[in-house]
DNA sequence: CTGAAAGCGCTAACAA
DNA sequence: TTGTTAGCGCTTTCAG
């Protein structure tokens, strides 16, 4: 291997210094035309590219976003798609900027909060994006006194800056739909009262219900974790005796194990009883019947969470502290309602 | 923000010199057992953590691992999951090992070409994982010109090192399993030969009907794009007319898209036709009736990809060129074997 | 076994 | 506008 040309190869091939390279290179004032040209073309006849551990040291800048992504809570996101499309997105805006991304993926809170101190304390991150801050987060010190950016994704306990759907619109979205259908009685199977989003999709519920002038039962309100198994446990378990003629469901799989549960006990999806829930996933499209669901648009929660994180870490510090991705219904087969019959999907 | 105390800070307070103090951290050699006692205390007061840049300037290791991911041929993993199982495992490793992991997204292949030779260039990474190499890689001069350690997830046209299931046994496997359940006619639904794992597959296929003394009938080989709706088209147009009781399809949204097409031609699974797949996904496992499948074991491709990738940064050029991850079937009931009548499903 | 000093490649004061 | 030079924080010879 022959050594890689340095900046003070350019400077001496150019005749010029290295600091008048440097300058020419970053596309920096105080350069006449000229020179600058030189030294591009300098550093293009030797392939020169600058060693970005030299720049970091040099200039106190990783070009490097971070993102922790606690993978044991891995069901929290219903569907790796969603953490797929959501590294997308973030990759996408740090590209834009040219930052590098970094994953740091946590099997536990507490291995989260080791990766997070890691990373800011060996300086290889400039900013860090963070999904799904549940608790009250240990590491939080760690970043305020090392004075790293962070960007959460969902809301977050504390006052932070995040990015998010705002999950009350997410479910008024697709209960409204069920309420157009002509469903008055819906019930409502949500995730665990730890998770901000699920506290949001119930409020988001009552008020669907509330501006149709629809009484809130509370007897159909379900919840179950995010996972298929426990959906149709609950369901199973509270679905008899009761009366409904409509189903939403927090996510993808709880309504997978809710319709499973339903078949079970005699009801036809979506005849008997109409469902909605929440994420485009594989499985909503695939499934029989295709599930009418509210599009997250994880992507451009990925995407805006870097650009925003890029401008904390270049300073931009006035820029708003909330950002809401909006929410899309995508209507399918199991609402039943009479567009689908037509064929309403969206096109991918 | 305090600064961050730096090596210099710790031999002060040890009262060592920094050369002393830089052997005793890492580890390293000549070095009395007291002097590195007091090296370390002193550094665990201070909370001292190397700067990572820093390292990397003075010997020439990034400790980073790059992943390069070709998304735009997202559908190519099938689903999502797939992706990000990889990953995971692939973090595992590379943590195991105190490297970071960083993701290189292209949406193209000269895209990718392009992360490659910026990530390579700016020396950000030590070493490459390569997902899917398709086409004679126009990259590969740049990393051999910069003497990269680089290996492949799934076999690639050139030879390299590479980490891949076995996809000759991948097929063989499921289709073994449909022969053992009395299916002679087996239908074959494949995806493009331009990827070597669909060229391998029909070799399994053929390879498990041939050890079963049953002749390969050339018309129940269908080919389609890796995407639910090619596969509808295709075995929408093909299937009519052909005697066939069973059909492996290469990838779970293939066999949803056959699915489809088998029922709206009044064939039922797994009653009329049985059907095995391959990727164990979320769309797999929850899909109506659930699919019987083979499980590629995605996590443990990232996983040994990482680890092979070490091995070759840290110098043991002598291990294996190439890994082989096994796959597993997993029992459900697309299958119709009267094992699945009794639940043979795997606890996850 | 320990310490002084020379870089790694780049940026950014400061001087010219 | 351009050049000189001092670090950034760490590793690593090479003397002591």
């Amino acid at each position: 291997m022959v050594r890689s040309p340095t900046i003070r190869d350019v400077a001496k091939r150019a005749n010029v210094a290295v600091s008048t390279a440097s300058l020419a290179l970053n596309g920096r004032p105080h350069v006449s035309h000229r020179t600058r040209l030189k030294v591009l073309k300098a550093a293009e006849e030797l392939g020169y590219c600058p060693h970005q551990a030299a720049r970091h040291l040099a200039n106190g800048r990783a070009q490097n976003l971070g993102l922790i992504a606690p993978i044991s809570l891995e069901h929290l996101f219903s569907s790796s798609g969603f953490f797929a499309q959501l590294i997308r997105g973030l990759h996408r805006a740090a590209a834009e900027h040219g930052y590098v991304l970094s994953l740091h993926i946590a099997e536990s809170e507490e291995e989260a909060a080791a990766r997070i101190r890691a990373a800011v304390r060996s300086r290889n991150v400039d900013g860090l994006v963070i999904t799904n801050p549940t608790v009250s987060s240990p590491y939080l010190s760690d970043l305020k006194r090392h004075q790293v950016p962070f960007v959460f994704i969902g809301r977050p306990l504390e006052e932070a800056t995040y990015v998010d759907n705002d999950n009350v619109e997410v479910s008024r979205i697709g209960v409204r739909h069920l309420i157009q259908g002509g469903h008055r009685r819906i019930a409502f199977l949500i995730g665990p009262d730890r998770f901000t989003f699920c506290q949001d999709r119930l409020l988001g519920y009552r008020s669907a219900l509330d501006e149709a002038g629809i009484p809130c039962e509370e007897s159909l309100i379900w919840r179950s974790e995010l996972v298929e198994g426990d959906a149709y446990r609950v369901v199973r378990g509270s679905a008899p005796g009761r009366r409904f003629t409509a189903l939403f469901a927090g996510s993808d799989v709880q309504a997978v194990g809710a319709i499973r549960a339903l078949r079970e006990l005699g009801q036809r999806v979506p005849q008997d009883v109409a469902v909605v829930c929440v994420n485009n996933t594989e499985l909503a499209q695939h499934f029989v019947p295709p599930l009418t669901t509210v599009d997250l648009h994880e992507y451009w929660l990925g995407y805006w969470a870097g650009k925003r994180l890029v401008q904390k870490i270049e300073g931009e510090e006035e820029a708003e502290y909330r950002i809401l991705i909006p929410a899309e219904l995508i209507v399918r087969e199991s609402c039943g309602c009479k567009f689908c019959a037509k064929g309403g999907d969206r096109v991918r």
